[in-house]
DNA sequence: TTGTCATCTGTCATCGACTGACATAAATTG
DNA sequence: CAATTTATGTCAGTCGATGACAGATGACAA
């Protein structure tokens, strides 16, 4: 890799330690692109040329994470049943963020701190994960052979992504603490619902009808 | 009530009128403050007295929606299952939609197409929703005689919004079609869902543990 | 090394969202 | 009608964000 792109690294990373270390000392709003620029030395200008907004740059890490978990899924095995598939990508992101060298936590819980407590970001982030929901959703209509505008699809990843959701209260950033948060959820959704939920191929148009067993395990 | 008091809720109406029809043809992000304003023959600064940012406006009828749902399910009663009377709030909601007049029904479907089509509308609907659902866990909670922390309302509430969510995708905004989905989606939520699954009382600390059959009709 | 080229960066000008301060106009109250 | 309260308009100013242009810097070939 170049010079160049070592340099551009190097800024993009400073930006965002730079922008997460203001946002939490001042507040995300009191803090401005011109004292963010300012802390790394580059024109206000630039910091745009890097994000394309304020809140592009607090937003980052989460955006980082969302294109992880769409990753894992695709690379679960077909074996494993939607539902199953998604809760093993999400542990794998868990995983990963518990095995990140100490700059990465640390930047990750930053994150998370000045996400939560500032409602304009939560809606951010809201934003991103119900984007990247869309993928997930065609991912598994995919995997099940089903159309990706079926509501099969779309009701197993709600469920996922509601309990993946519920994780995340306004206190909770420790990885570790997560970690164990998801597995309780978990074991709680899999007492709530029926074995093979996420299996029966059942679309909306026979929604009234009694569903036929069918198995999408290869 | 007054002159005063009229005047400003005409002045309201107009501003959200004059916004929806601007949004819809210009487009959000094309259309300013001035040109509402003008609309309306107020100056911009009035504006921001009736609302504090341009998307408030937009989603000013979104959030009255969430107040009547949460409204709606403080008032059913409480023999219902706290999942069930989820459903019950979401149905009265859809049916006060489909009986209102010609004016509220036009204005409901102008900001449905505004706010599906413009991803920071979609955003700020999400971070309303988010907000109104920690009042649904605190009411579902309650009724539960559990602790609004405690993970059980949290997953009831989580998978009653997921699947009101999953009602509106990009194209659905009829409220006559958007409750046949919402039904449809409860017959398979129904499916998918051990019956009393909202019932049993069981925190995160015992979530390892069988949980006790525990009814709370009443 | 040197010169050329692509790319990155800073400066400047501008727009639009939003806010505080102050003066004016209107409605409410006695 | 007079006094008070409250809504509105005007003005000035901050901050986020973008386009245009010029200068600086790394990449690369001769």
């Amino acid at each position: 890799m170049g010079l160049r792109e070592r340099k551009k690294q190097r800024t993009r990373d400073a930006l965002v330690d730079a922008a997460l270390d203001l946002f939490l000392s001042r507040g995300y709003e009191a803090t401005t692109i011109d004292q963010i620029a300012a802390e790394v030395e580059v024109s206000p200008r630039t910091f745009f040329r890097y994000f394309a907004s304020k809140e592009d740059v607090a937003l980052s890490l989460t955006a980082d994470e969302q294109r992880v978990l769409l990753a894992e899924l695709v690379a679960r095995p077909e074996s494993e049943s939607p539902f199953t598939a998604l809760c093993q990508a999400m542990r794998s992101l868990l995983k990963m963020l518990r095995e990140a060298d100490d700059a990465e936590t640390g930047r990750y819980l930053r994150c998370q701190k000045v996400v939560h407590s500032t409602p304009a970001l939560l809606a951010g982030a809201m934003r991103l994960i119900k984007e990247n929901e869309r993928r997930l959703v065609a991912e598994v209509a995919r995997r099940l052979g089903a159309d990706p505008w079926d509501l099969q699809p779309k009701f197993i990843v709600a469920v996922f992504v509601s309990v993946a959701l519920a994780c995340f209260d306004e206190r909770t950033q420790d990885p570790v603490v997560l970690a164990r948060r998801l597995e309780d959820l978990l074991t709680l959704a899999e007492r709530s619902l029926c074995p093979g939920w996420d299996l029966a191929a059942c679309s909306a148009e026979s929604a009234g009808r009694p569903a036929e067993a069918a198995s999408t395990t290869g």
